[in-house]
DNA sequence: AGAAACCCTGTAGCCACTTCAGTGTCAAGT
DNA sequence: ACTTGACACTGAAGTGGCTACAGGGTTTCT
């Protein structure tokens, strides 16, 4: 199979395929006399490994190292264990993180008088007002847990 | 005061604050005649607002919108709850697809039998099972709201 | 034969910063 | 007056995990 079967085979895009070759999280491949990359239903499995990984929002560094016990398991488990339960604790830090936040924003929304002028509103000043204030808590974020907003390649204000 | 005080009344780093400025969210300053911003008690209080906004998880491109009505006033506020609104929602969604993604990962961490060989885990089987399975939630991934990794300026493999 | 559909490489862009190299300024201490 | 050290400056490049595009080549369908 080609590269475009693959992709569809493991709900994938073709660039990702070669970004992960790239990455040496798939190995390169036979080509074809024109120089195609020809894969096998072993590369399906593979790929869609490490997509479902992916979908579990493990980082390619993560994956990578699950991949390095699939290839040759340890004598016991316990390191896949601990790495599954590392990723578990970041994804817990983060709900809570966005739960303090989700709170925020609707007492912020909620300071909105109704549907008067912006001096009533409350909501630019509850903003100034709370930055002032807080010390800030200065994270020093070593959790490798980020944001609410999705990076998907657009442009920037035009 | 200069830049370094600014960063610290704000609890920001300096390089921030002059990327905010390269990217006009705070305007260019005076300057000393060695060359050195001036920055006054405005400035502190812009960045704070900046910075609140930031903790409250908003793109750069939402901050520079509530500058906008910050700095002109519209007639009424709802241009701005309409933002705030719309942020709410897509922190809620992220909230719910992280608490999917926890019972995945718990579910996953669980199939292991105990302290035995990897061949028993049930991890690594479990991700290429259900990576086989699905039909991959084929999401266009429209809303703004991303994973659950800190970025934070790391090497690569080394 | 020609067009459409696919494939290739290489490079640049996205966000919100951070880091780094190389240089300049300024206040305090000797 | 001189050194030391803390701070400031600019510009460029790096982070993750892709995505997009330019500019070509190959294969397949009609």
């Amino acid at each position: 199979m080609k590269i475009g079967d693959l992709a569809k085979a493991a709900h994938t895009q073709v660039e990702t395929i070669r970004y992960y070759e790239r990455e040496e999280l798939l190995a390169q491949t036979a080509r074809t006399e024109g120089n195609y990359r020809v894969y096998g239903p072993e590369h399906v499995e593979r790929l869609s490994f490490i997509r479902h990984c992916r979908r579990l929002d493990m980082t390619l560094d993560e994956i990578r190292a699950l991949l390095k016990f699939k290839d040759s398991p340890p004598k016991d488990c316990s390191v896949i264990n601990n790495l599954v339960d590392e990723h578990i604790k970041h994804v817990a830090v983060r709900i809570k993180e966005l739960k303090s936040l989700q709170k925020q924003l609707v007492d912020l929304r909620n300071s909105c008088a109704g549907g008067g002028a912006v001096d009533e509103c409350g909501v630019l000043s509850g903003l100034s007002r709370a930055s002032l204030a807080e010390p800030a808590t200065d994270t020093p974020y070593d959790g490798h847990v980020h944001g609410t907003h999705k990076v998907s390649g657009k442009r920037k204000s035009p």
